[in-house]
DNA sequence: AGATAGCAGTTGCTTTTGTAACTAACAACG
DNA sequence: CGTTGTTAGTTACAAAAGCAACTGCTATCT
């Protein structure tokens, strides 16, 4: 009862990114009324510390439109703060205020949770064999992306 | 290099569709001017035949006035015709014209190819057991969806 | 039968996103 | 230096998506 639901990954990919994505949705939109790209830059920022916001385009995948507009919506809600880089006077790096990194924490502790019950779901081994091939997929693609330009 | 870049399944799952998305895009989109949304609606009927609109919501996942669109602007280009259920005329039957079908087999084709070159990335396995896994995840969630309803 | 509730699909209005053009800062080359 | 090209980030405008209210049809309950 699988098999005939096409096996055009992309498709797939979509659907079930979808899927996940509207049901995580209400965890960071009712409580803090964010937005996804929101969600994802604060957790992006929460994840790896400090960072520009061309760096979150190029490792989120997101438009850098996208960004600029969810870092100017978390700067509003005060998650977040700015700081012109001096050897670099075009870049801003990007850093969780003190109640920025409280709702990160939050958040985060509400994704473990529904990370498991997707692990659930799957079982642990499968779930480790998706995220594998997963991040393998999104590195080689980003490497060709890098080769051609 | 890849396991610094987070292990919360929706972000992994929402990154490589984007990706993906993203490289087929140009298909659909240059050479029949296309959304993505009328893209997956085509496919859709392409591959299970006749069906109506709320059939496409829900095996898709796609939002209802989303689907209304799509399927309004096919129809705009011929590509698909519309005929009234009989036994329930709020439904109607969507199907493929002669040129609907053209096109559908013309992107068909070169959705196989861009499958067998993410197949060439991933390894033939791998890319079996990837398909395997997201189709069970959706199959998994699809049911939970309709159980709590 | 008549009233009420529910469903398929559409439409108007608002929010969000994408595109392209822009500013300001840097870099490289003569 | 100064001109030309490039990059980080923003913004104005246009396209797409989401939400909620609506139409027209069907089902149920009394």
């Amino acid at each position: 009862m699988q098999s005939d639901l096409s096996d055009f990954l992309p498709y797939l990919l979509n659907q079930a990114a979808e899927m996940v994505s509207l049901e995580f949705q209400p965890r960071y939109k009712e409580r803090y009324n964010m937005l996804r790209t929101e969600w994802r830059v604060l957790f992006h920022l929460g994840r790896h510390g400090e960072m520009t916001a061309k760096q979150i385009c190029d490792q989120a995948v997101m438009h850098k439109t996208k960004v600029s507009r969810a870092v100017r919506a978390l700067e509003a809600k005060r998650y977040l703060s700015r700081k012109t880089l001096e050897e670099d006077r075009r870049s801003e790096i990007l850093l969780l205020t003190k109640s920025g990194r409280a709702v990160f924490d939050d958040l985060a502790s509400a994704a473990r949770d529904y990370d498991s019950s997707l692990e659930a779901a799957l079982g642990a081994k499968d779930m480790a064999r998706l995220k594998a091939m997963l991040n393998t997929l999104i590195q080689e693609r980003t490497d060709r992306l890098n080769k051609g330009r």
